[in-house]
DNA sequence: ATAATTTGACCCCG
DNA sequence: CGGGGTCAAATTAT
């Protein structure tokens, strides 16, 4: 199988990040960045190598895709039809069901159906109840909302398994042990719905039998709007939204927070997001593969959440990173030992913490 | 100091 | 009444 390949490309990842986080305390040490940057270079040449040699194109591609499914999503659907004057609205989920990584059987499919309509934007005033004195009570339906669910294997390579982690910022509003699962639920909603807006809301579970896969049910549509930093000038008509981009998040393989990207606090760094989907976008391009399906999801029982960093920039549409791509690709895939430049691309683009919780109530 | 996570309580629905 | 989802105060991380 070449899922070993596939786990490879992540571990590389993984350990750029680790090597990106230990950066500033290492820089004395051009030994030891040294060999790190061997290491990952190593690992990516070795994925490199397995896709050349026992895998065919089309593997690749379906590599690629699972790969993309899990750290990007539907956000950067979203961008690559409206950067790339996609006309085809890529609105449903037509992807095809995916199941490997994990190993076990498993059938089942991919996103139940919901139900079909649109629909969203449940009564804004829908919080005050839990409390204590709410006089109100805004009736809760649950049915309204389309609910999607899918399945996504937990990249468990290596040493880290990093719970799913899509391109949404999530917030975590409480965790619930379930009947019958030996697992928590966790739920999650937009970290924007803040801003009193984005309904989105995703619950993820881990699978009894299959520790390894997780179960996110998205519900609602994300609506996250930044406008430029500016919490007191929210936008306007949420509903509309048609003007300005509306979706449009980042997206990393975090495990835990975030800390750069949103809309108001902290300039700082707020470009890599764009060189990271335009990347992906170019991949897509290169293997030929169709938009990603669905979205994927994160965060298992002990915590995480994500990151992401939503366009701060004002949502620039687009800018010249459209060429330091192909390189990048070209540089993971195809060539096998200079790298280092390229790698420094992805270092550029990569954001994330760290942290050891070792957490892990197994069975 | 601020923001995210944890966790028990509370509410709705079946 | 109990399960499942959400809130919100307290806690922890950044």
């Amino acid at each position: 199988m070449e899922e070993g390949a596939i786990s490879l490309v992540f571990h590389g990842f993984k350990l750029a990040r680790e090597l990106e986080e230990n950066l500033p305390n290492i820089t004395n040490q051009p030994a030891i960045l040294s060999a790190a940057c061997d290491e990952i270079i190593k690992v990516f040449t070795n994925a490199r190598d397995r896709f050349n040699a026992q895998s065919t194109q089309q593997e690749i591609a379906v590599g690629m895709q699972e790969w993309l499914k899990q750290g990007c999503t539907q956000a950067m659907d979203l961008l690559q039809s409206q950067l790339m004057g996609g006309s085809g609205k890529t609105d449903q989920f037509g992807g095809g069901g995916m199941e490997m990584v994990g190993g076990r059987d498993r059938e089942t499919s991919a996103w139940l159906g919901g139900g079909g309509g649109a629909v969203q934007l449940m009564d804004v005033a829908d919080s005050g109840r839990g409390g204590s004195s709410s006089s109100q009570r805004p009736r809760r339906r649950k049915d309204e909302a389309n609910r999607r669910i899918e399945r996504l294997p937990a990249p468990r390579m290596g040493n880290t398994e990093i719970p799913p982690e899509d391109g949404y910022t999530w917030r975590k509003y409480g965790q619930k042990e379930i009947l019958g699962s030996r697992f928590p639920r966790s739920y999650y909603r937009c970290t924007h719905q803040k801003l009193y807006q984005c309904p989105a809301k995703k619950q993820v579970q881990r699978l009894d039998d299959d520790p390894y896969t997780f179960e996110v049910m998205y519900r609602g549509d994300h609506t996250c709007i930044m406008s430029s930093t500016a919490p007191s000038a929210p936008p306007t008509s949420v509903g509309g939204a048609t003007t300005t981009h509306e979706v449009r998040h980042s997206h990393h393989y975090a495990h835990m927070q975030m800390q750069p990207p949103p809309p108001p606090p902290t300039p700082s760094a707020s470009v890599p997001l764009s060189r990271w989907l335009s990347m992906d976008m170019q991949m897509y391009r290169h293997f030929g593969l169709s938009g990603p399906g669905g979205a994927s999801s994160s965060s298992g029982g002990s915590g995480m959440v994500a990151s992401g960093g939503a366009g701060p920039s004002t949502g620039r549409y687009r800018r010249e990173v459209d060429y330091p791509v192909v390189d990048l690709a070209d540089a993971m895939f195809n060539s096998g030992s200079s790298s280092n430049n390229s790698m420094e691309v992805i270092f550029s683009s990569m954001e994330e913490k760290k942290e050891g919780g070792g957490e892990d109530p197994k069975n």
